[in-house]
DNA sequence: ACAACTTCGCTAGCGATGCTAGATTCTGAA
DNA sequence: TTCAGAATCTAGCATCGCTAGCGAAGTTGT
């Protein structure tokens, strides 16, 4: 019984391992650069072993992304809950958001731009993804007025998602990026001249 | 003059066939088929005529998006010009800009989703996407109100973008697009209750 | 203590990728 | 007709994700 125990243990903190080194190798020279050699190399073991861990480079991936999910989760609710009145929220979260993605592209694009294949609109969504989602419906909730909560929740996750994506690809100019979140804040909060 | 004139032509003629071949295998079969070993296929020539247009196929993708964009501009100016009314443009639009998006993903995907590295939030900035964010920006006029035009319309961009990229990628139900679409649209219209 | 068996991780290799060097064929002018 | 240069192809490199199959452990039963 032990016996057992003690390998699922090893096996456990040998994927952990896997996991780390796959998003240090990812943060620091993209996703391009981890190829399952090197990550291999890494964590000192054979290419196999990843394999026997997950089905692919695609299931690690989507590990890291959930690791993600679960530090974006943690950044919304103190930028949510540090905010001092309703307006503060929405924009706290928004900044944020963005600022997550901003500071650590290469976990963002594992979370959101590559195809993971994680599910999203379905019961089965990782908790940590649904907590993050929660943290933006709480902020949002206060300018829903008639409209539908979730709904716009998904709204203005869709706008930084799409702020954050084009500023991060380039597309948008980066030094303009508070005013045009700032523009969006505006649109987004109750109770505006 | 006139031999090395036709042979110009030719040469032009078969960048178009590799870009049209190109855009054609992404649009059926999604960018990951795209190899340059089935491109050279399809045009029919080996593999280094590619790099005699291209420098690699980066490149070739990024002459889809170009093409891409002429597109996009005729269909946004197309659905605004058709709006009976400012909120209508609006709209139209934006409902245009995601149902581009979702008609063409490939083709999308090599605009705005891959990093095709062209100049964006540059002077040489494609014409064609030139064109494109002009419409949006004379759509955004109307609502603009004290707010800068360009910075709004980026905005705006930036919404559209984050609800067709979340859409596309599973990450948000597709039936719900249209009513996401209408609670966003109910933001950026001026003179709403 | 020893043999049999199971589990584990490794070496080696497959097919495919983007890209390129060098040989080869074709073209057009002398 | 010969020949230089351009155009194109064949063949190959390094690398990719992934897997088959072997050998060395470790575990169990006698």
């Amino acid at each position: 019984m032990t016996i057992q125990s003690r390998r699922e243990r090893e096996r456990a903190e040998r994927e952990k391992l896997i996991i780390t080194a796959a998003r240090e190798l990812a943060e620091t020279e993209g996703w391009e650069a981890v190829t399952t050699r090197r990550l291999a190399e890494r964590v000192e073991y054979s290419q196999p072993v990843l394999y026997s861990h997950f089905k692919g480079k695609d299931a690690i991936m989507a590990a890291v992304a959930v690791e993600g999910f679960g530090e974006l989760a943690g950044e919304l609710r103190a930028a949510r809950t540090a905010a001092r009145d309703e307006a503060g929220a929405l924009e706290g979260v928004g900044q944020a958001y963005v600022a997550f993605a901003e500071r650590r592209p290469a976990l963002y694009d594992a979370m959101f731009r590559r195809g993971v294949d994680l599910p999203f609109a379905t019961p089965q969504v990782p908790p940590a993804l649904a907590a993050s989602f929660q943290e933006l419906a709480e902020a949002v909730r206060p300018h829903a007025g008639d409209d539908d909560l979730g709904l716009l929740a998904e709204t203005y996750w869709a706008a930084l998602h799409g702020l954050a994506t084009l500023t991060l690809g380039g597309r948008l100019p980066r030094e303009l990026h508070e005013r045009r979140l700032a523009l969006l804040l505006a649109r987004f909060t109750a109770g505006r001249g």
